[in-house]
DNA sequence: GCATCCCAGATTGCACACAATCCGCTAGCC
DNA sequence: GGCTAGCGGATTGTGTGCAATCTGGGATGC
């Protein structure tokens, strides 16, 4: 079930399975060589997050939004990383403060780096993103509200062909981090909390930008 | 399918199923007389809704709680219900302004009932409350925040019995509502999100005294 | 006495078969 | 010509058997 759900999951998130295609318990059995019980468990938990829509009878699709969903989905986000930001704030614990300082400190490097290849260092930079957000969402110690945030968070990737970051957008979601993590140390939350809200909102915008140029 | 997880998940809001309680697939299936097939599916849908917890090849439990995950659980509520308030401001519309003004006036012929069971008299109550956080919600439209939503408050309930509402919190609950419901009209977006928080935050703080004392 | 290994029972994970349902299409009727 | 009823293929929903895995307890060795 595990490998299955997995499989389908990285499948939508890719895109390899677009916006609005069935998917077909026998077809996708056949493709991942399972049978159907598997698949059928693995798109029920996929519709739990809503990557999948399904109705009675008539199977699955993968879930197509508009650009106002997308948007709309952004504004959760935020107010969910700020709720984040905003128990970190009181919660963090020293070791998880050297976290964040690391995962920033590694973003900082990528951006300098201008050696390696673009599609490294985009890689590197994306993935120093995920741990400073996942950092914030651990010291805020609220398992439920990481669920949740999992799920929100990855939606709009299905949407997101695999992009470069513009550089200037790059620099200013830096400096975000750093004015984040400087708040949260110092305990304020109130300022944690509405920094991320505009730092996620910045990342909507620029989405959204994107999708409709 | 629909049956078997409608019927677990009763069982386990209304505490027939306790915290802790192992859920096995062949039981559960012969109590509802069904295969194991459905109820696995319901389990998987329950675990990914947060009321149950599973691990691979051990099965589910009712998920158990803290006072303090409650507490956090409800500060989550309060985060999105204001969301959803603060976007209701922007986005009602003439009938659901009706809807949310019929709801809070059946809220306030239930609390000056002094004539019917007391059963009775809360049992309206708590269906009026339903009804005014489902229009806030509705008028917000914003369809994956309403799920959320859903999950985020029915878990509490199994760790609720059925109680009365105290006369006085009732009455300040009702003065919520309307506070609530014209900020929303007035397309006051961050007074209405203000107020729903607090008024969330107050039942938190209601639900942690009781299970405290 | 204590730890370890191993076995038996219980339970979940998966495959497969059959039943129920839905959708598109054709035939028949008005 | 257009509308409705009904049929057949495709797909999902459910039941059941077997394999894989975990748990607890007892026997064995130190």
């Amino acid at each position: 079930m595990t490998t299955a759900y997995a499989q389908i999951r990285q499948a939508i998130v890719e895109g390899r399975y677009q916006p609005g295609q069935r998917l077909i318990e026998q077809r996708i059995a056949e493709e991942f060589a399972l049978s159907r019980t598997p698949v059928r468990e693995a798109l029920r938990r996929l519709e739990a997050e809503g990557l999948v829509h399904s109705e009675p009878n008539r199977g699955a699709v993968v879930r197509d939004m508009t650009i106002e969903d997308l948007s709309d989905l952004y504004g959760l986000r935020a107010q969910l990383e700020a709720y984040a930001a905003e128990l970190a704030a009181a919660r963090i614990e020293p070791h998880q403060v050297e976290e964040l300082d690391a995962a920033i400190a590694d973003f900082d490097r990528a951006l300098a780096d201008d050696e390696s290849d673009p599609l490294d260092v985009t890689r590197l930079i994306a993935d120093a993103n995920r741990r400073i957000h996942g950092t914030v969402l651990a010291a805020a110690r609220h398992d439920r509200l990481g669920q949740l945030l999992d799920r929100t968070v990855d939606v709009p990737l299905s949407f997101q062909a695999f992009r470069q970051f513009d550089r200037a957008e790059t620099e200013r979601s830096h400096l975000f981090h750093q004015l984040i993590r400087d708040a949260i140390v110092a305990g304020d939350a109130s300022r944690a909390s509405a920094l991320m809200r505009e730092h996620v909102l910045q990342g909507r915008d620029v989405l959204v930008a994107h999708l409709e140029g």
